[in-house]
DNA sequence: AGATTTTCCTACTAATATGGTAGGAAATAT
DNA sequence: ATATTTCCTACCATATTAGTAGGAAAATCT
């Protein structure tokens, strides 16, 4: 299940692409729109930064904004930064151990569809479309 | 993500699926052919005789058995027993309360629509299809 | 009747994930 | 200097996950 790390991140994505007019939107402001703890937020969005998604200044007059246009972002790459892959199951999330059972398992090709699917399915949403303007 | 819950229901599924003769299975005999707690079995399995999907009698000689044959169970039925409906996200579960932001959420339409393709794909799915016989 | 095997039921527990909060350092603009 | 902002680390409360423990009740077999 997708949980607040990721549908914060997609708020903050869509926020950002809504009201964004090229400059740097603080967190706080943010925060305040979209009724989200200021706190939490400084941790989650971080990582946005660093997946090369936003850009963000420190200081007076800081904050963030998106390095390119809401139509060339789409909606899994988002998800996958903060909800590890999307994987449907523990034993295909980035970094899990092999699974000793894997060659007698009836289900995993069944999981690597799904997997799929889900993938597909996030990366044919364009965060553009989200946004109401 | 799925738990183990509903892998290991499925698992149990599976095993009484391609084992089936028509008699009583005990949870002790999968337990050890899976390499599953049987404490832990004890406590995930009687869900999916509640649920009707598989019946099973008490005391020596007793166990589990299936209802009806492989080929007309979803892998959907399945995990919607164990894993409260395969919601996405937490405002489409099953007795989740309801979104004080649901008129201005942006995302919410792409959440149903993928909850819908997910029980679309679990649905297509027979037990009997993942079985090795 | 008694032993055995099975499900059934409740309570407990350890580890991990989730959803934050707290406090302050560093950077930048005014 | 001061204010505002991101950045960073540590902490915390709660819920969920993945079991374990102990035994009662049911059914069968000898």
């Amino acid at each position: 299940m997708i949980s607040t790390r990721g549908r914060y991140a997609l708020r903050v994505m869509v926020d950002l692409a809504e009201l964004d007019e090229g400059n740097y939107i603080s967190l706080k402001t943010i925060a305040d729109r979209q009724d989200i703890s200021l706190k939490y937020l400084e941790r989650i969005i971080p990582s946005l930064k660093k997946a090369g998604l936003i850009e963000g200044i420190q200081g007076k007059n800081g904050g963030y904004r998106l390095c390119k246009n809401p139509q060339k972002y789409t909606v899994g790459e988002i998800l996958r930064v903060t909800e590890n892959d999307l994987a449907p199951v523990a034993c295909l999330a980035k970094g899990a151990k092999k699974c000793p059972r894997k060659n007698q398992c009836r289900t995993i090709k069944m999981w690597e569809d799904y997997q799929k699917i889900t993938n597909d399915y996030f990366e044919s949403i364009t965060l553009d479309s989200l946004c109401n303007k």
